[in-house]
RNA sequence: GGAGCCGUAGUGUAGUGGUCUAACAUGUCGGCCUGUCACGCCGAAGAUCGCGGGUUCAACUCCCGUCGGCUCCGCCA
């Protein structure tokens, strides 16, 4: 059909759809937006029209004589043009259902501003519709209203970081996108240099450098909200590009930057969401957080601890577990209440939760009326069976898990298992907000990879005071002045003091494995400017599409990202990324050894 | 690099070796309809079952491969 497309001289656009209320009645309004619905009696047609403000019924009539005309073309996802009189519904007619529900607009002009094919998918919330389709038509997707109160919320957090930052004397200063390449840690996306054949930017995977060199530049005080790259493989709560909040300040010690922190988590989550977080944030060791929920950000909205039963069965007769403490492993447990009835199926399905993570096997102990029902049960003296179901606390109708192996692995699949278990038996309020620390993390540890110590968080880290004499003797017991903000289970952000001393920087790139010249080669910039008057200084980071994933409760971040990639890094909607032209590469000094043969790129 | 799940009209699903000439819902298109709001009623169009190969008298269905998507392990200082 022949479809006239108007312009939109002369109109200005007086609300937001949503906006108006029985108090506009009489009003005459000009709304512009996009059909949502047309219902078309023949005689009467309604048009619910919406903008990102909300949804408000039309009403035209035969009377209205153009208008009509132009109404019984439109179609959905038509941007038109509305003038009319609000006016209260009639008797009985009121959709309780809608914000505008009281009152419609009796249309006097319409104008079809443009027209629209039909899309593929339902411009409404709730929709069950491939992610793929999604992506594709991504500005479709972002009409949706509760992809648009993402957006929004998605902003206010930002802004809401900026005011109390701003209030804190905080700078916001921005720091290079093209950047040198850093060895350690993730992959590098990397921009070749036309200016400099054969030389690359690497993007930033976190501003870290430059921020520690604008407190040796006086800055005391900085923030920025960034993008970083990490060129790794994705996730659910993983992109190669996201956006993180980086904070630096000088003079200070660790309390401080926590106590800012947690104040800062306040005000936000008070400005956007209207929630009161508990001050002071509860603080847990890596060790602890370890040893009790089996990961380094625990889930702390439920409890269900892990159980170490390690010396109550070493000198049983199952040799599972007493050759495990024997071989320096451990054997530890959970107690899943009221789970003795499970089935085989359920069991079964445990134990593959647990083996994800490496364990070779899942024991289990039912406590039912008439004792332990388990095929273990056999191995164990009635003595060694009540000090087991007392230390793990099982009561008739409980059901009792272990795993017996090395601590990491045991750790790793328990705390898998307890957040299965905790899924499945329901023992957490998604309305809950459970943040905690996670203080004292190990220094270092060992690659066996490359054969070396490497950082657990950087090799800027300060180490904790207490532990200096350690750092020559086990180097791998030193704790490191690094903190983690866990907020459901899930990693906020983290920082740590950084070392500003040079003899502790020596030592620490002694015990990494690099010699002076190596340290000098890789990071010669900043030790360079680390001479030169450096501050006491330390920070944080924080993953702000985690923050807002969590904030608005959806399973990925992806649903928090505007324009995200898929797991395979590629972008649906532009189809990034492609191949060149070949006199791009060749300007650019470069020759691909791929395989494919992408002849330029799809048209 | 590895494991698992998914792929059928625009969309969401059904169909597990033979009336499948692929069904249902919804959407789309046309007609009717002056108080609907997931409007209603009547009618129509719309799918080489992701792609390639194999097994078989016969494949949407079984097997192999491949592509795409998702979840997880590794990786992510």
């Amino acid at each position: 059909m022949e479809r006239v497309i108007e312009t939109i001289a002369g109109l200005h656009r007086s609300h937001g759809c949503g906006e108006l209320t029985a108090g506009d009645t009489g009003r005459e309004v000009t709304l512009m937006g996009w059909v949502h619905r047309r219902r078309d009696h023949g005689g009467l047609i309604f048009i619910d029209l919406r903008d990102r403000s909300g949804l408000v019924q039309v009403v035209c009539d035969p009377e209205a004589g153009p208008a009509f005309k132009k109404a019984e073309g439109v179609r959905n996802e038509y941007v038109i043009a509305v003038a009319g009189r609000v006016r209260q519904r009639p008797e009985g007619t009121i959709n309780p259902k809608l914000a505008t529900g009281a009152i419609e607009v009796a249309a006097r002009e319409l104008r079809v501003l443009n027209g629209a094919k039909t899309p593929p998918f339902y411009i409404e919330d709730g929709i069950d519709v491939d992610e793929v389709l999604r992506l594709r038509y991504r500005y479709l997707d972002l009409r949706r209203p509760e992809m648009q109160r993402i957006m929004r919320l998605r902003y206010q957090t930002t802004r809401a970081m900026r005011s109390f930052l701003d209030k804190r004397g905080f700078w916001e200063i921005e720091t290079p996108m093209l950047t040198r390449s850093t060895p350690e840690g993730a992959r590098d996306f990397l921009v070749p240099s036309r200016l400099r054949p054969g030389e690359f930017f690497a993007l930033p995977q976190s501003p870290q450098l430059f921020k520690q060199i604008l407190m040796v530049a006086g800055i005391e005080r900085y923030f920025q909200i960034v993008r970083c790259f990490r060129d790794e493989d994705l996730r659910a709560d993983r992109q190669p590009e996201f956006t993180q909040l980086d904070i630096e300040m000088s003079f200070i010690q660790r309390e401080d930057i926590l106590k800012m922190v947690e104040e800062l988590m306040a005000s936000v989550f008070r400005e956007t969401l209207g929630v009161d977080i508990d001050l002071p944030i509860p603080r847990l060791t890596y060790r602890e957080a370890m040893a009790r929920f089996g990961s380094d950000k625990p889930d702390l909205r439920f409890d269900l601890e892990i159980v170490d039963v390690s010396d109550v069965v070493k000198g049983s007769g199952f040799k599972v577990f007493s050759s495990a403490v024997a071989g320096g492993g451990v054997v530890r447990g959970l107690c899943a209440p009221g789970c003795a009835n499970f089935s085989r199926r359920e069991l079964d399905e445990l134990t593959q939760a647990a083996a994800v993570f490496g364990a070779k096997g899942l024991a289990w102990m039912a406590l039912t009326g008439e004792g332990a029902r388990s095929p273990i049960a056999k191995f164990f003296t009635d003595e060694e069976l009540q000090a087991l179901v007392a230390r793990m606390g099982g009561k008739e109708g409980d059901l009792l898990l272990f795993v017996a192996d090395k601590e990491t692995v045991a750790a790793a699949a328990l705390g898998s298992l307890r957040l299965e278990l905790g899924r499945r038996l329901g023992l957490y309020d998604e309305e809950q907000l459970a943040f905690t620390w996670v203080t004292e993390f190990p220094l270092l540890e060992y690659s066996p990879e490359e054969k070396r110590y490497v950082a657990v968080h950087h090799p800027f880290t300060m180490p904790m005071e207490e532990d200096w004499p350690l750092l020559a003797s086990e180097p791998l017991k030193v704790r490191a002045l690094a903190y983690d903000l866990v907020l459901n289970g899930v990693e906020l952000g983290g920082g740590s003091i950084r070392i500003h001393r040079r003899d502790i920087q020596e030592k620490m790139f002694g015990l990494l494995g690099f010699s002076p010249e190596e340290a000098r080669e890789k990071f010669g910039f900043l030790l360079e400017a680390f001479e030169y008057g450096t501050p006491p200084h330390g920070g944080i980071a924080f993953g702000l599409d985690r923050m807002v994933m969590l904030m608005a409760r959806r399973d990925t971040i992806r649903d928090c990202i505007a324009f995200p990639k898929t797991q395979s890094g590629t972008c649906l909607m532009t189809a990034a990324p492609s191949t060149v032209a070949p006199e791009q590469l060749l300007e650019l000094h470069l020759k691909s050894t791929a395989r494919t043969a992408g002849s330029g790129g799809k048209e």
